[in-house]
DNA sequence: ATGAAAGCGCTAACAG
DNA sequence: CTGTTAGCGCTTTCAT
């Protein structure tokens, strides 16, 4: 380690010939400082390559400037960082942070420790988190955000929840997609999604409301839980295919099911949309390229992503929060 | 504000009857405490939810058990944080710091503003830094390493640089997937991509030489040089509908680049591979999607992440680090 | 407009 | 094995 240690404050107000003080206020840009001494620290700081050490102002000052994204480790039932939407929203959420001089903190945590959220809070690590779908961990959420107000979900905002969510309007989504398949004349239509997470359900209650109102029977053996990527999943496809002849319609709450679902429809020699039609939801770019095009419920990320950074920030603030629902845009393509 | 303010050590110290140092030592499992006093301590700290102030831990031990991803914001010149091969190595790299107990930050650069790395190094905010594609920066990041250890790159290794990096092997890349175009018998051969970055030069090199290896002649007039994204990008596209007669295969340096290309074919008339045939490189999802699958180049990120994060783990420990060439896995799909 | 000094919460000599 | 003590580099009263 033989490379130089780095200037301090100290260092900067020696050649300056002024106190620590005084280059702390100029470097903050404080009015109480002359102009002329605050270019001439200025001068000397870019000179000497000279920046104030991070770790120390934010001990200091007990904030981070930096959000943490939480990434629910999911043994299966949540989301994974791998997630295409979820990597959608973090990118966006990445730049509507950086555009307000925040950096954001990716970090894995355990939903089924119990602790995940509280640990990260009580670290002070980041000055707020981000969640991004709260799963089935609502009521935890809702506990910490008693004490804890730094707190923004991308979710499904929930009847007297203590912090504030922003989402696609799940319920109108779920309706909007089932119309379309109702539209193209589908009889039997199936959901496919796990419903225990709230803006899943949300989406499912869309589907029965869209199927209420077209005067078609819900029943029960048309829907499949399902969590992407799990076991489960591969079951509720085999499920699917088994009965595929008494369906004609598909509803799938994610477009990775909807991808996941076509693939197993076509390999069993089932047309799309054909026999079959498929409605997706998020519109990942995917959609837009796979064999037949898919007709999906549109999300905006970067939308979302401002709003969700707009409320943290707020809330970290003391200020007002909305919960917001973004309008869930039909894309209407090939298949359906 | 009126929540209350949250324990700190000191407290622990005085419930359990210790001092500062004695919980310290615990809590960071010391072997100089006594066991039993260690589980007392742990247990308090427990009851009382008490978790250190990392701030002040971070800035006492001048470390931050965090990892700083850059992204250059280029315009138009390099990476964006949206690109999806850029995505999908981010998810891979958080979860290799994750398994080794870092976290990772994400932050935009400004390249252009030549301080981009140094403002981070400098500030320390971060114990190292990871930057996916040196771009057009060799010079700079070379300089900077040169007094800064803790970086780790993700791209083409260049001939004496003081900082390690791991990528696939590009040149071999390129010249399998030329080699493939040849193979299924195309003359007159594209190459699409923006030469100045390293990575994509070395899959330039790999298109000559197999071009020469067949004894197929290299013509200038075959080369688009473009940025994913950019103005220039679209200009390339229409360039290549011109000549689109003259051309019956194209090794496109990215994915997303291919299927651009494949997408502006496609609807201009032509048959992908009947008439054209084409290859990518990286191995998005996409590839796989995309009508025709998209035959490509597979670049393991998994595998990259984890050599990724040692490499920089050790630099930052001063340990030998080393620079990888991972084999470039020819994906035969459809389109060529 | 500037300086002196205190202290953020923690860890690590150093001394028992 | 445990306690005492001295800072880490910065910001901010409080004084001047």
């Amino acid at each position: 380690m033989s490379r130089k240690d780095p200037m301090q404050m100290a260092d900067i107000a020696r050649i300056a010939g002024v106190s620590k003080s005084t280059v702390s206020r100029a470097l903050a840009d404080s009015s109480l400082v002359n102009e002329k001494t605050k270019s001439l620290i200025r001068d000397i700081a870019q000179q000497h390559g000279y920046r104030v050490n991070i770790a120390a102002r934010n001990f200091r000052l007990k904030e981070s400037l930096t959000v943490a994204l939480l990434i629910p480790q999911a043994d299966g039932v949540d989301w994974t960082i791998s997630d295409a939407f979820f990597l959608e929203m973090t990118a966006a959420i990445a730049e509507a942070l950086d555009e307000r001089g925040h950096a954001l903190l990716l970090t894995r945590a355990t939903p089924q420790s119990g602790e995940w959220i509280e640990e990260f809070v009580r670290r002070r690590q980041a000055d707020g988190i981000i969640l991004i779908g709260q799963g089935s961990q609502h009521e935890l959420i809702q506990q910490i955000s008693e004490t804890f107000q730094g707190i923004s979900v991308w979710g499904e905002a929930i009847a007297g929840a203590n912090y504030p969510t922003v989402g696609t309007d799940n319920l109108l989504g779920g309706e909007r997609a089932t119309e379309q398949l109702i539209r193209r004349g589908c009889q039997r239509i199936a959901f496919v999604g796990y419903e225990p997470a709230p803006e899943i359900d949300a989406r499912f209650k869309g589907y029965l409301r869209a199927l209420e109102a077209a005067g078609h029977s819900y029943q029960e053996k048309r829907v499949f839980g399902a969590v992407v990527g799990s076991d489960s999943a591969s079951m509720v496809l085999e499920r699917i295919i088994d009965q595929r002849e008494q369906l004609d319609g598909f509803f799938a709450a994610s477009d990775q099911q909807a991808v996941a679902l076509m693939t197993a429809l076509q390999q069993n020699g089932v047309n799309v949309p054909g026999q079959c039609a498929v409605v997706g939801y998020d519109d990942l770019p995917i959609a837009r390229w796979y064999h037949p095009a898919l007709t999906t419920v549109h999300q905006s990320r970067t939308l979302g992503a401002q709003i969700l950074v707009d409320n943290l920030l707020a809330a970290i603030e003391g200020r007002d929060t909305s919960n917001v629902k973004l309008d869930p845009q039909l894309v209407v393509r090939e298949s359906a």
